[in-house]
Parts: C-alpha cells; structure tokens; sequence
DNA sequence: TTGCCTCGAGTTCT
DNA sequence: CTCGAGGCAA
C-alpha cells in the first residue's frame, strides 16, 4: 500500500521533471534563449536518470534519459509514408522562377497573392509522427512513398520534442530537414582524421605481423552526407569510433516546416500561419522564414541569401518559394511528383565533382614542391576551375585523393576552389595512388623531405624554377616594387641569360630589354621601347627602396616581410646582417636557431654575396638612412681598413662603419683612431704602429660592430 | 613538452 | 585565405 503511494509520488516527480526538462530544451535548442544554467538543467537530468534507476518501470521511451542511449539500433524497417512526401521543381535563374510565378498565375486566375520563402536546408528531408503528444516515429523521405525508419536516431535530436504540450492534434505528422551544422561537421571529419591516423598506426603494426589491414574510414564530403550519414547509421564498431559517432549526433538539428496529415485538428489556413502554429506546438522553425506580398520581393530574398549564405552556420543550397494560401494550393495541385504551389530557387553551386585528370608539382621559391590538381574544367561558383592545389603529400593522403578519381572541388567563403575529397562511391579501381616525384620536375636534381616536415624541397639552389621564382618575388609589390618585369619578362630574361640572379636585374639596359622577345598570344612579340624604357626607370627608382625592403627582396628561407623588417631595424645595414654570427642573430627577439641558421646560411653562400654585391655596385641603398652619419655609435670615429678580411670585403667593412656614423679613410693619419688589419696587411699597418694608432684585428672589429649594435 | 600566437609561403580567377 | 612552422611562455 505505502509502496504503491510511494510509487505515486515518485511518477509525479519523474513526470514533472520530464516536463520541466523538455521546456527547457524547447528553451536552449528552439527558442536559443535558455532559462536556467546549464548547471541546473543537469542537475535535473541527474534527479530523474537517480528516480529511473531505482524505478525503471517508470521509464518510457519518450523520456529524455532515452535521448543518447549508447544502445545500438536494431535494424532499420521500413515505414509507409500515409501521405507521400513531394519534392520540388527547381529554378536555376531567374526566369525560371519567374515562368513558375506565371503559370502559377494562370491557373490561380490572378497574380496577387503571398508567398513565402524559406531557405533551403541542405539536409535529409524527414517526416515525424506524434500521437497523442508523444514522438512515435520519425523516417526518412526515402523516394516519397516509403522511407527507412529512423525513430532512435532522431531522438537523440535535442530539438525535436519528444513530447508536446496540451492542444497538440491527438495524431500527426510534421516535416523538416535534419541537417549538421558547418562546424559540426569540421569537428566530426577532424575525429575521422585522429581515427584514421591511429588506424594507420594500427596498421603498420599489422602489416609487420602479416596480418590483414583494418581499414580506413572516409570523410563526410560534406555536412549534408554528414547528417544522413548519422541519422542512418547503426552501432558503431569501436569505442573510438563511437565518438566519432556521438559528436556527429549532437552536431544535429532540425527545421520543421511543414504539417503533413494530421486528426483531431483543424489546419491553418495559410503555410506562415502553419510555420507558426507549428512554432507554438514546440518544433524549431527556421527564424529566417519570411512572407512576400510580391514576386520580386520574394526574388529579393533569393539574392539576399544567395549573397549572404556564407553568414549562416549550416548550409543552404537555395531558397523554397511557396504560396501562402492553402486552398489555393489545393486548387493549384501537383504535376507527378512536383507541386505546383511551390518551387526551388536554387543558388549556383560552390560545390560540384569532376575528374581529376592528374597531379601536377610547381617548384616554389624556396625549392618546396607543390602538388596541385588537373582538373577537367567545371564550373562552380561561377566560375570555371581547372587547376587546385592539394598543399603536400600528406593532405593527398589525409583525403585519400588518387588520379582519376572523381573529385569534389568547391569554393568556400574565399575564391580559392579546394578539392574536398573523393567520390569513392565512383571508383573504377583503375585510380592511382600518387606518391611525390623522386627528382624535381624542373631540374631533375633529387627531391628530399626532411623527418617531421610536410613538404619536399628540391635539393638544387640553382634549380631553373627556383630561379624563375626568386626573381618573381624580388620584383613583386612588398620587395622591390618594379613594375614591369612580370611572369613573362621575368622568365625571358632568364632564358636568354641576360639574368641570371636579381642582381643582373640593375645592369640592364633599354637596348638589351627592346630585343627581348616575349610569348605572345600567337607569335611571339618583343618587348618594344616604351616598355623597356619603364622597366629601366622602375629599376632605378627601386635602388631608393628601405633596406627592410631589400633584405626581403633577398628571398632568404624564413625571413618574410616582418622578419626583415626587424633585421633592419637589429642591424642597420646589409653588411652588419652578412656578418652576424648565429648568436648575434639569435639575440634578436622572434629569431631562434632556425631562422639564425638561415640567414648565417644565406651569406655564407658564395653566390649570394655576389648578388649582394652587385646591388652594392648598383647603388642599391644596402644601409638605413636613420644611422646618420652624426648620430650612429661610432660618431667621430675614423677606420682604416687593410688588407684582406674574411667576413666581408673592404668596402663592406668601410660601409658598415659609415652606417654607424663612422668614417672611413683610405690611408693613416694621426688623426685615424683605428687601423682594422685583415690578412697580408700593407704598408699601412706599419704606418699605424708609427703613429700609435690602435690597431684591430678583424676578430675585434666585428666584436665592436657588434657591441655597438646592441 | 605543450599550447598559444605570429609569421611565412603558396594560391585561383577575372 | 589557409596551413605549416618557428618562437616563446607556462
């Protein structure tokens, strides 16, 4: 008896709380305005999964413990469908929707009425079926008569209500589109990504032992095969696995718009009233929903989203354009399958598959071998895309991306078209797995890839391409800013040897560059007089350029932009950088021993110093302005430089005391205050004894340069 | 060693 | 714009 009162009670709190729990989920998942703390909703939660435990008879499959139940679904049946789910024509354009509007007119007998547009989700159409406010079922669309029925995966669905309040039709159904969220889906395919490398591991394993691989999981092409991919799937295999699982379930959510066939009920008399009827009834409805009084309002909120589908969180492919009044709709009926009351306006699409014919390597500027897709042009966005990049040899293998695959190339927020991934579903087996050529397609020199880098480098410095490239980036906006000498003139130049390195760029002259023949469009054209004239003035005026622009322009390994800027600031002068040691680079603040060894490694080579020193001969500014001559550390000061150093040449050593404000003088006097003596000195150095001038080897000159640079 | 944060390098089409 | 790499602080 007292057990049976206890029991009493404790379904009362177990009701309670599941009501309490479902209107605060209708809070936070429908209506994005939560009442509680996330804190009190589970400590509801906790109460009533305590109650279930001690009374599971009280348990019920509507109750929202049942919500991630880990519990593999049994197979999937399949459920008829009591009144067909339709699909839509579609409008690619304008006039296609316009056409739409005009025969719809005709058979109205008139033009004026509302419509109302929806934005398309890019989902899984579903149908739920609610019987006496409870979620009974919930299928596919499958081909519109018959779906597969999805109930305990929809469930997991926080938004849609398990069980509705009072005033619910006694048995109904309504329609939606289940759909993953943008970032939902990045974070379910980076899962795959960890799963897949552990699998590799795993595999390697096997390998050694013999034993047959496990095999690799593909990625979600995209958030819409993501969400079917979820809602269909059964128990997962491994734990892992089932993360991978749960994380793609809890990205899921649903737009409810439309009531299929209900009981007990009246319908509204227009779709907005029904979006909002359905809103009160506790289903998540688009808020981006609008009503159009007009045609060309209604092609105004097309654009507007076809501008602005970037901004929302899920994807849309289009926009669904119904008229309002449901016996007009009635009257109006449908062709086959298709209404007649309602249309597609679909966006042009950022997404689309194509073949990809082959993989392709350019050399970069550094030597880094960069894979890029041939792609048989397609059309995406609006524009024709043939070529994509596809960064290094591991992406290619992350997307498991083989020659001859049918690929999905699409145009994120940006401009730049990327491949996503395979088909695979459309292999052939005749694809072919690439690995990174072995010699550089340019020069054939043998291609390395360091331990734990990502990308190739072709081993040789003079490499034509890196050649090509260098030049490229010396001329370019951010180094030494000359206009004129492009990808062609660049690549001519080079060609008929009258460049070699950027420094041969300051000796050319008008006569050289008038002869130099370009790759026209049909023949061949030369470069002609004005041109060549400009590419000479451009040239001249670049030798004014900050030396922060130059040690750019230098296309040393990990100095950028910044980078240099903070050398020259650090160092005042070309000469100062050539002869800094490791340590002296490493004292800079944000360089450390890679970038250090890289610049150390620069100078040291024999090629770049004569690069240097033609731009010196050119008149290059190689020193910053800023170190006045009055004003550098060195101030007052006269050198005289003898004999042969070894850091740098003469005039290196006599600039850099200059750009520390010091001067330097061709022979001794007693007016020189120090005498720098290199190997073999002349007759100076005996002069500087004489006179009792101090003398500095060149251990000690560098020394000073650098103490006073500090 | 790990997790920011910033910088560097390469990139497509019109 | 995106990804990888380098530097630096905890």
């Amino acid at each position: 008896m007292e057990e049976d009162r206890d029991l009493q009670t404790v379904k009362l709190r177990v009701e309670e709380l599941r009501s309490l729990i479902a209107y605060h989920d209708y809070r936070y998942y429908v209506l994005d305005s939560p009442e509680i703390s996330d804190a009190q909703y589970d400590e509801l939660m906790r109460e009533l999964r305590r109650l279930e435990e001690r009374y599971p008879q009280l348990i019920t499959p509507d109750s929202p413990t049942q919500r991630v139940s880990g519990q593999p679904v049994a197979a999937f049946g399949i459920v008829e469908h009591r009144l067909p789910l339709l699909s839509l024509a579609n409008a690619f354009a304008e006039a296609e929707l316009r056409a739409w509007h005009r025969r719809a007119s005709a058979l109205a007998g008139s033009d004026d009425f509302t419509l109302v547009c929806e934005p398309k989700m890019d989902g899984l159409a579903v149908a739920l079926v609610y019987e006496n406010g409870a979620f009974v079922q919930g299928a596919t669309r499958g081909d519109g008569r018959r779906g597969e029925n999805i109930t305990e995966n929809l469930r997991t669905i926080r938004s849609i209500p398990l069980r509705l309040g009072k005033g619910a039709p006694s048995r109904f159904e309504v329609r939606g589109e289940v759909y993953m969220t943008k970032q939902g889906f990045e974070k379910v395919n980076q899962e795959i990504m960890w799963l897949n490398e552990e699998i590799d591991r795993v595999n390697e394993e096997l390998a050694k032992k013999g034993k047959k691989e496990k095999k690799r999981l593909s990625l979600f092409a995209n958030p819409r095969n993501a969400a079917a991919g979820s809602v269909r799937q059964r128990d997962a295999r491994s734990v892992r696995q089932r993360d991978a699982r749960m994380t793609a379930k809890r990205s899921l959510d649903i737009f409810i718009y439309a009531l299929g066939w209900l009981e007990g009920a009246a319908r509204p008399p227009t779709q907005w009233e029904t979006l909002q009827w359905l809103g009160k009834l506790g289903f998540r409805t688009n808020p981006y929903n609008a009503r159009a009084r007009y045609l060309n309002e209604a092609m105004h909120v097309c654009y507007e989203w076809q501008d602005r589908r970037e901004s929302l969180p899920y994807e849309i492919d289009g926009v669904v354009v119904k008229i309002d009044d449901l016996s007009l709709q009635e009257r109006l009926g449908a062709v086959g399958r298709e209404p007649r009351w309602a249309i597609a306006y679909k966006f042009p699409p950022i997404q689309a598959t194509t073949k990809l014919l082959k993989i392709k390597v350019n050399v970069g500027r550094t030597g880094s071998l960069n894979p890029y897709a041939v792609l048989e042009p397609v059309r995406v966005g609006g524009a024709t895309v043939e070529r994509a990049t596809l960064h290094n040899e591991d992406d290619i293998r992350r997307k498991d991306i083989r020659i001859g695959d049918t690929v999905i190339i699409q145009r994120a927020g940006d401009v730049i078209p990327q491949v996503v991934g395979p088909v695979v579903s459309l292999r052939t087996g005749e694809e072919e797995v690439y690995s990174m050529p072995e010699q550089c397609p340019e020069c054939h020199a043998p291609v390395r890839r360091l331990e734990g880098e990502a990308m190739s480098y072709c081993t040789n410095t003079a490499c034509p391409a890196q050649r090509f490239a260098l030049m490229e980036h010396f001329v370019s906006r951010d180094a030494m800013d000359i206009e004129g000498i492009g990808q062609s003139t660049g690549a001519a130049l080079l060609e008929n040897g009258s460049v070699a390195d950027p420094g041969d760029i300051y000796s050319l002259t008008v006569d050289q560059l008038v002869y130099l023949m370009l790759p026209g469009k049909d023949h061949p054209r030369r470069l002609g007089a004005p041109t060549a004239r400009k590419i000479v003035d451009e040239t001249e005026r670049s030798k004014q350029r900050p030396l922060s622009r130059v040690i750019f322009a230098l296309g040393i390994r990990h100095v950028g932009s910044e980078m240099a800027d903070r050398l020259a600031e650090h160092f005042g002068a070309i000469d100062a950088l050539a002869a800094a040691s490791v340590e002296d680079l490493e004292s800079v603040p944000t360089v450390g021993p890679k970038i250090a060894q890289s610049v150390r490694a620069y100078f040291d080579d024999e090629d770049n110093r004569r690069i240097i020193e033609k731009l010196r001969q050119a008149g290059v500014r190689l020193a910053e302005e800023r170190a006045a001559r009055e004003e550098g550390p060195l101030r007052g000061l006269t050198f005289v430089v003898t004999g042969t150093l070894s850091a740098f040449t003469r005039e290196e050593a006599e600039e850099r005391v200059r750009e520390l404000g010091g001067s330097a003088a061709s022979s001794v006097t007693r007016k020189t205050d120090y005498v720098v003596v290199g190997e073999s000195p002349g007759s100076k150095a005996q002069k500087a004894q004489e006179y009792g001038v101090k003398t500095l080897t060149e251990e000690e000159f560098l020394s000073m340069l650098r103490r006073t640079n500090a």
